[in-house]
RNA sequence: GCCCCCGUGGCGGAAUUGGUAGACGCGCCAGACUCAAAAUCUGGUGGCCUUUGGGCCGUGUCUGUUCGAGUCAGACCGGGGGCACCA
């Protein structure tokens, strides 16, 4: 019998589903809708393997739900913006688009060669004109809405490339590739009024009972609700007050003192004749631009010399502070400071030698020795020195004081949250141009929608330094289309964090003329099952839970929540190898000697292993999915790719590992043709009776269709893996005869089907190969026949004190009684019980007898 | 610092609501086929002891709850992730 050869078999497949547009979905059809979806990759040149498990753990539910009877839509595009083109660009001179598209093209190939069920009618990509246009659209709906505004922001600055860095472009102070300090800068920028939404995506949260607990809990604490309360302190001589937020307004009579952001108005109103404070200012600035520096920071204060009265008692008199540690985004941009509850406002209180009052007594402490050390308390207790509040407890101290300064109009109860609005402008050419024109006399007008889409130029340079659009001849000079005189487009381009906020949507009609058609978006909508990794569970799933949102406020779609389901899987690892002048080492470069030690093959230096870790270029542990695709087909890759490690962990890439799944896939091959010539001669129809062994290969045959299916549908890939072992095995060990049976061979469609949405293209081979004219991928998944579930016996545990010491094999009905005297029988009960007493016999039925002596 | 998750053989991992720990795969060992090898097939494979009947120990560590704990509770140790001056 010839080897299996999955390059032929997999090329046709491949072909004749293509062909018959098998995969392309079509709204209209009475089955009920499943929409499944990977998050679509960026085009960086080529397939890795982390591509390729994202989306065969998709494929595998969109075929499987198209068995069991479900219209799938299932589609793929490109997130094609980005800075890696301009990267690109700057380097290897190549335009960013035709560095996209290369991209895309060769990607789309080995994306084929992975036999995946994808509607390639829908793709496209966000850098084409046709969605980018749309995307301008919606913004102006934005805009329009009060939902998109501009105002001035700091950014990081690199002075050496006249542009804006992401924080994760800024290394220790300074810019990524240019190395130099970067700089703290106010310039004008666009903003999303994620904030409106705050409270709606915090609550919604609750309900997403289909999405994993760890991704609802990050971006519920990157939400970050927080209950207090904003308080007016009086500020000698001046007619407005300091207001201030604060969560633990019970501690207001422990204040010290009051302290303001660096960039809260009042401070600049200050600054304004007070050089020294200008300079604590920038002081404060440039410490925002590292991490490392805000974690060793110390606590920094200025006196303004300006006191603030405490709104409550006796209207004590407190110094007011400029604070480096006081962020004017968060709260009131101003706190008051309680150093004996508050470990930074005491770090504070010790270094200027402010007082430190204790106003909550923790539990078994004494008040009249206790006393604040280096440590604040930020615990509950009993009120001590505040007045009205003494005795209470820091819960009830909460309440009455907010009624309080409710009643006294001092203050008021107040929700904040952690989440800012999301800022959107990028100095950057390859993104989507944000579609506005600055004019002197009418500001800054939108782009009518008649104009749309506002093209990026194609004639740009990249041999200086800043944002190519910024410095194009001609591009941005435009009238205004308020006035009709001179004015100039807009340079800044959207993160590419929108172009994904709205894609999935896109795919639901992709050729719309408008961004959205409802009907379609309400019929596909929402996403069933999002697959993705789980660097994504803040920012891209809340931008997009967020965009949803706004969708709907704007009557394009009818739906809240974009993703039903959301699984996050894991990431592939590899053994990481580095030769002994410590340079990392690709595995294809690495033999193993015969006394178990591994040498690099060009070279002959000798190599030690490291961890194993993520594939990645920087430690050279990359398996290229073209290789192995190409030396053992995709089916085989696809099968490694799902077995043996839970989808939802990182998976060890092996050698041995994919080795075992192409045997495994010789194995069903040569199951299937040594079968063929018995088959010939099995019946067709359905016999009245079964032989016992018959019925104990269908018993097999239906728990294993139970069993896979309920395993699929829980992501619970490898245990179906190991059931579907299981059940290639059972077949296996069947003789010749017996394979003349119409149980066999239903058996053996069973197997072909079960492993449709695994290995589809061996699956579909085979299936033809056993007289089917029509394809395995329009087939109906197995139905569980409930007679075939159940086995003829069971085992039970006897146990005597907790410890095993027989099993006996019964008719599952066995009751009680019968399981205690059948257990009483046993030999080795009876040994184990020796002379002792009976107590009590624990009878659990269809598990265990337990007997307690004593 | 705060929050969250995870610790099971040589390895990846199974184990309904507490009920036979180690399914399935990899690796390893032995055997069959072969001149030989590859491929394939069969059997074995947690540790220790053993009179070969079996016995004891064993799910990071310790304590507890229970007839019974990988599973529940508490404390600790180790690994991973998220957030980080958020008032």
């Amino acid at each position: 019998m010839a080897r299996y050869n999955a390059k032929t078999v997999e090329k046709k497949w491949q072909k004749i589903w293509a062909e018959r547009k098998v995969f392309e979905a079509n709204m209209g059809d009475k089955k009920p809708k499943y929409y499944i979806l990977e998050m679509f990759p960026y085009p960086s040149g080529r397939i890795h393997m982390g591509h390729v498990r994202n989306y065969t753990l998709g494929d595998v539910i969109a075929r499987y739900k198209r068995a069991k009877g479900f219209n799938v839509l299932h589609p793929m595009g490109w997130d094609g913006f980005g800075l890696p083109a301009e990267n690109a660009a700057f380097q290897k001179k190549i335009h960013p688009a035709k560095w996209t598209h290369e991209n895309i093209a060769a990607m789309r190939d080995q994306l084929k060669k992975i036999g995946l069920a994808l509607d390639w009618s829908r793709e496209f990509a966000t850098c084409d004109p046709e969605y980018y246009g749309q995307q301008q659209a919606l913004f102006l709906d934005f805009y329009e809405n009060g939902l998109a505004y501009r105002k001035e922001a700091w950014v990081n600055w690199d002075p050496e490339e006249n542009t804006v860095l992401a924080n994760e472009q800024v290394i220790n102070g300074r810019g990524w590739r240019s190395g130099v300090p970067v700089e703290r800068r106010k310039l004008a920028q666009w903003f999303l009024k994620i904030t409106d939404y705050s409270e709606e995506l915090l609550d919604t949260l609750a309900k997403m009972d289909r999405w994993p607990d760890k991704v609802r809990l990050m971006q519920e604490n990157w939400i970050g609700r927080s209950k207090g309360a904003r308080v007016n302190f009086q500020i000698d001589g001046r007619d407005q007050p300091l207001e201030v937020f604060t969560t633990r307004p019970d501690t207001l009579f422990g204040a010290s003192f009051c302290a303001l952001s660096a960039d809260h108005p009042l401070t600049e109103e200050l600054a304004k004749d007070n050089s020294e404070l200008r300079a604590f200012q920038e002081k404060c600035r440039k410490l925002g631009t590292s991490a490392e520096a805000i974690e060793t920071a110390e606590k920094l204060g200025f006196d303004t010399g300006i006191k603030v009265r405490l709104p409550v008692g006796d209207g004590r008199e407190l110094p007011l502070y400029v604070a480096n540690f006081v962020l004017m985004e968060y709260g009131a941009g101003a706190i008051f400071g309680c150093p004996s509850a508050d470990q930074r406002d005491l770090d504070f209180a010790r270094k200027y030698k402010l007082s430190t009052p204790a106003v909550v007594l923790p539990e078994g402490e004494d008040e009249a020795v206790f006393e604040i050390g280096t440590e604040a308390y930020t615990g509950p207790g009993t009120m001590i020195n505040s007045e009205f509040l003494n005795g209470l407890s820091t819960d009830e101290a909460l309440k009455r004081i907010i009624e309080h300064l409710e009643s006294a109009g001092t203050g008021k109860s107040e929700v904040v949250y952690r989440l800012r609005d999301w800022g959107v402008s990028r100095q950057r050419y390859w993104g989507c141009p944000i579609p506005f024109i600055h004019c002197e006399t009418c500001g800054h007008v939108p782009v009518p929608k008649s104009d749309l889409p506002v093209k990026l130029p194609e004639d740009v340079a990249f041999d200086k330094p800043g944002n190519p659009l910024d410095h194009h001849p001609t591009w941005k000079h435009v009238k205004c289309p308020g006035c009709g005189e001179d004015a100039v487009r807009e340079t800044d381009t959207l993160d590419t964090f929108v172009d994904s906020a709205w894609y999935f949507a896109r795919f639901t009609a992709p050729n719309a003329k408008d961004p959205i058609e409802k009907s379609a978006a309400n019929y596909w909508l929402p996403i069933d099952q999002y697959i993705g990794g789980i660097e994504h569970a803040i920012l891209h799933l809340l931008y997009a839970r967020f965009f949803t949102r706004v969708l709907k406020k704007l009557g394009q779609l009818d739906v809240d929540e974009p993703f039903t389901g959301l699984f996050t899987q894991g990431m592939v690892n590899h053994m990481t190898y580095q030769d002994s002048e410590g340079v990392w080492v690709l595995p294809d470069n690495v033999k193993t000697k015969k006394d178990g030690t591994f040498v690099r093959i060009d070279t002959g230096l000798s190599v030690t292993e490291g961890r194993y870790e993520k594939m990645s270029k920087s430690k050279n542990n990359v398996v290229d999915p073209d290789d192995i695709i190409e030396q053992f087909g995709a089916d085989t890759a696809r099968w490694f790719m799902i077995s043996d490690s839970p989808p939802g962990r990182d998976l060890l890439w092996t050698d041995a590992g994919i080795e075992g799944a192409w045997r495994f896939v010789q194995k069903v091959w040569r199951l299937a043709n040594d079968s063929l010539p018995a088959l010939v001669s099995a019946p067709t129809t359905r016999p009245d009776r079964f032989s016992k062994e018959e019925i104990k290969l269908l018993t097999l045959t239906h728990k294993t269709i139970a069993g896979v299916s309920k395993d699929i549908e829980a992501f619970h890939y490898n245990k179906a893996v190991a059931r579907l072992y299981e059940f290639v095995n059972g077949l296996s060990g069947i003789d010749e005869k017996s394979r003349k049976s119409w149980a066999f061979r239903q058996a053996l469609l069973t197997l072909i089907r079960l492993l449709g949405p695994m290995m589809p293209h061996l699956a579909e081979e085979i299936w033809q190969k056993l007289g089917h004219k029509t394809l395995l991928a329009d087939a109906p998944w197995p139905e569980v026949e409930k007679e075939f579930l159940s086995d003829e016996t069971i085992t039970i545990a006897l146990q005597v004190m907790g410890k095993l010491r027989d099993t006996l094999e019964i008719p599952p009905n066995t009751d009680k009684s019968g399981l205690e005297k059948k257990a009483l029988a046993s030999e080795k009960v009876q040994r184990a019980i020796g002379d002792k007493e009976i107590k009590k016999v624990i009878v659990v039925p269809g598990k265990i007898v337990n007997i307690v002596i004593g």
